[in-house]
DNA sequence: GTCTATATATTGATAGAC
DNA sequence: GTCTATCAATATATAGAC
């Protein structure tokens, strides 16, 4: 066990943004090395290769998912079924903030580097635990939710309304089309859900979802 | 105006394949050349770079849309409600023949190369004309859409679903998330249509949801 | 239009001193 | 753990004969 190095922090961090913004393929080990101000001997040192150097991307993307992205979305509202539509506002944001050239980085790579098994698994796991994020909200929606709906269906529904629209509004540099499909999403909730109001409990007492 | 040449074609040809299976970035020209067996010199006689070459091919996609993805799925049925599940059917095809590896070139493009604006524009085309696609099945449909949905959303959305299905479908080498992804679009159909007349296809091969 | 040969840069990766 | 030097292979692209 080593103790944490900076560095190796470093290479994966810049390796992670260069990953989101140029692609895995389209990125050199140089530029990663240049822009991390590292040796290529110690990129080597703690990754076997540029492979290896992805699998530790993509496992950090699955440490940031509770701090990048649900608990940021969760703390706007406690509503569960407003927390689902908190967790695309985030994507919306990233989108927005980069003129929507920046979508989700999982769903560049599942796209780009579908070849190797180690990398899709790790793929998998990242959508995985999305999806698990969202289930834990429409569980805890109770009974708003229809007990016979398949809540883990619904919940890959989320994050394939997020991936496809995030995917048009990147290809035509708007947010419309992503806007537009989650409004279609919401409709949809709206029809699928108990029409009745949650409940609350003392603990609950968070500002009203906006809309 | 050139005669139409062979190599040249051949050589799009070639790019399309390579580029859909492995990537535009993990594609080398060098491959392309020596699997189209074509040299160096007859490939910059007729591209003047390789994004030139990649263009061509959008261009490509860009004539396939009609013969080779809405015709076949337009002659499944003559319902216009069944033939938008078609065309995702023809996906799910895709899918099934390749062990889910291989989706929707556009969409693995639309996340790849999204740097230059020309490239991006006839990606947005192709999108573009694939939802024109489906959005002549809703207004086919006539009075079972609601005449105040919009339909240019509508259609937006069923690319939304395709493309986020057949991303998650790679991710986890399975055809069942797009399976739940288009079972959770048609019953979404179902409650937004007006109460017609859709014969049920052979083309709903998942289980409905409950509801 | 096709061919060979080549230019220049960069790729991922390694060796071995420190 | 870090450094420099370097490997062989490949990248995209070009020149010029045929």
């Amino acid at each position: 066990m080593e103790t944490p190095s900076s560095t190796r922090d470093r290479l994966i961090e810049t390796a992670r943004e260069l990953f989101r913004s140029q692609g895995y393929n389209a990125t050199g080990l140089k530029q990663v090395l240049a822009k991390a101000e590292v040796n290529a001997g110690s990129l080597y040192y703690f990754f076997k290769s540029k492979e290896d150097l992805l699998l530790a991307v993509l496992d950090r993307y699955v440490e940031l998912l509770r701090p990048a992205v649900l608990d940021p979305a969760f703390e706007q509202t406690a509503d569960p079924i407003e927390r689902v539509f908190a967790v695309l506002g985030v994507y919306r944001e990233y989108l927005s903030k980069t003129g929507c050239t920046l979508g989700c980085p999982i769903g560049n790579l599942a796209l780009e580097v579908d070849a190797r098994l180690v990398v899709r698994e790790r793929i998998a796991l990242n959508f995985n635990n999305w999806c698990r994020g969202i289930r834990e909200c429409l569980d805890a929606a109770g009974d708003r939710v229809p007990p016979d709906l398949d809540r883990q269906a619904l919940s890959e529904f989320v994050l394939t309304v997020m991936e496809g629209g995030v995917m048009q509004a990147r290809a035509h540099r708007s947010l419309e089309p992503f806007d537009r499909s989650v409004a279609m999403l919401r409709d949809y909730f709206n029809r699928l859900l108990a029409a009745g109001p949650p409940e609350r409990s003392d603990a609950d007492r968070a500002p009203p979802p906006p809309g």
